[in-house]
RNA sequence: CGGGGCAUAGCGCAGUCCGGUAGCGCAUCUGCUUUGGGAGCAGAGGGUCGCAGGUUCAAAUCCUGCUGCCCCGACCA
């Protein structure tokens, strides 16, 4: 992508409504317009960032046997009277009529829909277990939208929802997408701890809480500070093997949010060392809630006894919207983004640093050409501005590699190859530039 | 939902107390110069001062009502 085509509106100067670091770089770096309070235009640079991250997101559930579908974002009320939640949800739901006076609802989460949809093909023990899963905006009308995509009204959201026939079944489902949430957030850099936390409007009696820690994060936790360094299994994990082990070995550090805190279990079993009371960004939770929705939505299968019964469900969720807030904060310095190359909506920044020169022009569009024929993500700085322009809107936007093409460098025939994350440089030849940036691992 | 704050050019702000020609910086456009860390000079364009009503010869400024946005708290898959 040559940046003078693209569509990047930067901007200098910070917007007074942006409070916290990852809302003021998302506006700065012109990937977000804020339409409304909690409600956000995506712009083309954090589209490409969003699209990554969903595609991770996807991957990961794909590969823990979940399947994916698409439900729409409005919903008719009659499916939320059944449940009962039509009027236990309160305010938060986003409630319409249309023209024949229906009432219908911007979904906030899709228990219902999905149980809908599962009760009218499955009926048989069977077809179990099922995971189906979809990524789609939801709605909530919060009371108090704030620090931009972390709470916003609308958002993007990963939410899967099992299917099993009893409680042990159902818990081997929970186990899976435990594990593809260590994984999940892993690939993106980040450090999601897997807290207790407290299971609220969904119902049921197991859940966790995956956290982000930071200052800037709404939840207060407390934990061990070993959970921190926990290995995270890499993709050979077996999701049909035993999981157990790994579940315990993540859950049995103590690890919980505020809302279910035990201060006496926390001293006891916690050396004072090694206690963490912090704050965190919650990126995902999962639960098990039984047959709370199947009971009053009336999804039974037939058992191999030969009886009806109430299928055992759970629902997970990752604020996949949420997650681009949530990296920035753990990932960024004072002159911008550091993305990690898994979501960088850009692998690398080619910096022509004097537009117009003969030598430069031409060095860039060979680099160019040759980076982008190898289907690396480039975007090319061919603005007609100097230097420091460049350089700061490269590490703003946060783009893990940059290549310098300068007159100087040019005149011993090397380009300078510049790592965003600690700034470190290498003069090297084109044709070295084009090796390293395309050899398998060159993080 | 309780408390606090803000609203003037695309962005950041001054002007409001004490009513009298709507300003500054950045950005934008034109020209020249410049080119390794957000350039310089010269010129230009851009505003129903959030909305509605009121007071006044005269309202960005005073009064009333409303709306939007932000922050703290409560709330929150």
């Amino acid at each position: 992508m040559q940046l003078s085509r693209f569509f990047l509106p930067i901007l200098k100067e910070t917007p007074k409504e942006a409070e916290i670091v990852s809302h003021r770089l998302m506006l700065r770096a012109g990937m977000l317009r804020q339409q409304a309070a909690g409600i956000y235009s995506w712009l083309p640079l954090g589209w490409r960032v969003l699209q990554k991250v969903e595609q991770i997101v996807r991957e990961e559930q794909n590969r823990a046997g979940a399947i994916e579908l698409l439900m729409p974002t409005l919903q008719l009320a009659d499916l939320w009277r059944e449940s009962g939640r039509y009027d236990a949800y309160g305010p938060e739901m986003l409630r319409i009529q249309d023209r024949h006076k229906r009432d219908l609802l911007y979904g906030p989460t899709n228990e219902e829909m999905i149980t809908e949809i599962f009760r009218s093909y499955v009926k048989s023990y069977k077809s179990l277990p099922l995971n189906l899963y979809h990524i789609q905006w939801k709605f909530r009308d919060e009371q108090r939208p704030r620090f931009g995509v972390m709470r916003g009204r609308e958002f993007l959201m990963k939410d899967a929802y099992s299917f099993d026939l009893d409680k042990d079944a159902a818990r081997l489902s929970y186990n899976k997408m435990f594990v593809a949430y260590l994984r999940t957030f892993a690939r993106m850099g980040l450090k999601a701890i897997p807290m207790q936390a407290e299971t609220g409007p969904i119902g049921g009696d197991l859940s966790h809480e995956f956290i982000v820690l930071a200052e800037t994060g709404e939840s207060g936790v407390y934990c061990h500070r070993d959970v921190l360094d926990l290995p995270v299994p890499d993709e050979t994990v077996d999701y049909d093997g035993d999981l157990t082990p790994l579940i315990r070995q993540w859950t049995e550090l103590y690890a919980a949010t505020e809302d279910v805190h035990d201060a006496a279990r926390y001293e006891r079993e916690v050396p004072e060392a090694k206690r963490l009371h912090t704050r965190g960004i919650e990126v995902g939770q999962i639960f098990y809630f039984g047959t709370k929705y199947s009971d009053a939505m009336k999804a039974l299968v037939m058992g191999p006894d030969g009886s009806e019964r109430p299928i055992h469900g759970g629902s997970y969720g990752v604020g996949v919207s949420r997650l681009l807030g949530a990296i920035i904060e753990a990932s960024h310095d004072e002159a911008g983004i550091i993305w990690p190359e898994a979501v960088a909506p850009f692998r690398v920044a080619l910096l022509n640093l004097k537009q117009g020169g003969a030598d430069t022009d031409a060095a860039c569009a060979r680099l160019y050409a040759a980076l982008t024929a190898r289907g690396i993500d480039v975007l090319y700085d061919d603005r007609d501005e100097r230097p420091g322009a460049k350089f700061a809107t490269a590490d703003l936007i946060g783009i893990p590699w940059q290549v310098l093409v300068g007159p100087k460098g040019l005149a011993e025939g090397k380009v300078e190859l510049k790592r965003r994350a600690d700034g470190a440089r290498e003069l090297l030849t084109p044709d070295d530039v084009v090796a390293r940036l395309t050899a398998p691992v060159s993080a």
